[in-house]
DNA sequence: TTTTTTCTGGAATGACCTGTCAAATAAATT
DNA sequence: AATTTATTTGACAGGTCATTCCAGAAAAAA
């Protein structure tokens, strides 16, 4: 149920996304939702967990117990481009649509998106030191500016990804990530 | 006046910005909205063309006529980092902004926006060429990939932008990015 | 000064919004 | 079968939304 809401709101963003329109998503009347969620806002804010729960670490998962850190990492931005291509499913992330929307004036969105952030820096921390201590990447690597820029080409991603984007553009992204992974 | 307008969409997006708050920001009455700009759509449309000539066009202006390219881009990044530590004016990039809210379903949107988003590329990518030349990059430089791959980082950070970010993490991003320019 | 244009404030429109009722219906439990 | 518990329904409140119309004030042009 909170799957068909987080769906509503992924598509459209917070204020495009009427009660009426929850309703007819998640089959379930007015009323219940306001039993079951309180309010608008705090369903909202149900779903941005929900997101993180059930996209956020999905998508990452398999970085953190991957053979290959490094290689993981190149196919998980490998699967961010893809998706970004996919004109049929529902396009980018709620968590970086919610951010460009709403971060500035609400301290709630604010500190939710903030901790998925940080989630995937930690992951992609954490995966670079492994590649590291593999000898998968260059021994020179500063760890920490690197899972920034993941975190930032992952974002700017995410934004690509809600238009027409050409497929070399998204592919010469992911080019360049592999670079800076080179060795 | 547009540029007040500008201040507006930019700061709160589209649906959070009503006649009325643009009625008091750009000073003149909502009859005169209408005359002069027809519909909020539309007068959405003219802030996006004027958001590009005014800010976009500016803020990429020293990169186009630098004598250094390599370090225009660096520069041009780090005030972008900059900006995102700045609290005190409006945060992140109106275009960004609008893909994330708009794009996916307003076919008007995301063809302006995506005006913008082709110049970004064609500077970056006519001063990495440049730099290539000058040798102040590995001759190596996959031009077109590299300057994707600043598009992205680009809206990265405007993302970024609008939320309470470190400065270590953004400082970071530029860190890598000038790893990625690097001979 | 007169005419024309431009702008204003206010009211009205119809549609939609979030959120709240109390009554009706259905499900589940005893 | 009777009773309790959920859920739905539809109406309603109080707002706000974008947009239009209009009469009058102000400004500009003649």
């Amino acid at each position: 149920m909170l799957d068909e809401a987080m769906r509503e709101f992924w598509t459209r963003g917070y204020h495009a996304t009427s009660i009426p329109k929850l309703e007819s998503a998640m089959g379930i009347s007015r009323q219940s939702i306001y039993d079951s969620f309180d309010s608008k806002q705090s369903l909202f804010l149900q779903v941005l967990k929900h997101y993180h729960r059930n996209v956020i670490i999905k998508n990452l998962a398999s970085i953190a117990d991957a053979e290959s850190p490094k290689q993981a990492i190149c196919q998980y931005f490998a699967a961010r481009a893809e998706d970004a291509l996919n004109n049929g499913e529902i396009q980018g992330c709620l968590v970086t649509n919610s951010i460009a929307e709403l971060a500035q004036h609400n301290k709630a969105v604010c500190d939710q998106t903030n901790i998925t952030l940080q989630y995937m820096k930690k992951v992609f921390q954490d995966s670079v030191t492994r590649a590291k201590e593999l000898k998968e990447v260059s021994q020179n690597i500063d760890v920490e500016s690197t899972a920034d820029l993941l975190v930032n080409s992952a974002q700017g991603l995410f934004v690509l990804s809600r238009m027409n984007v050409t497929k070399s553009s998204v592919t010469g992204v992911v080019k360049q990530i592999e670079r800076l992974l080179a060795k």
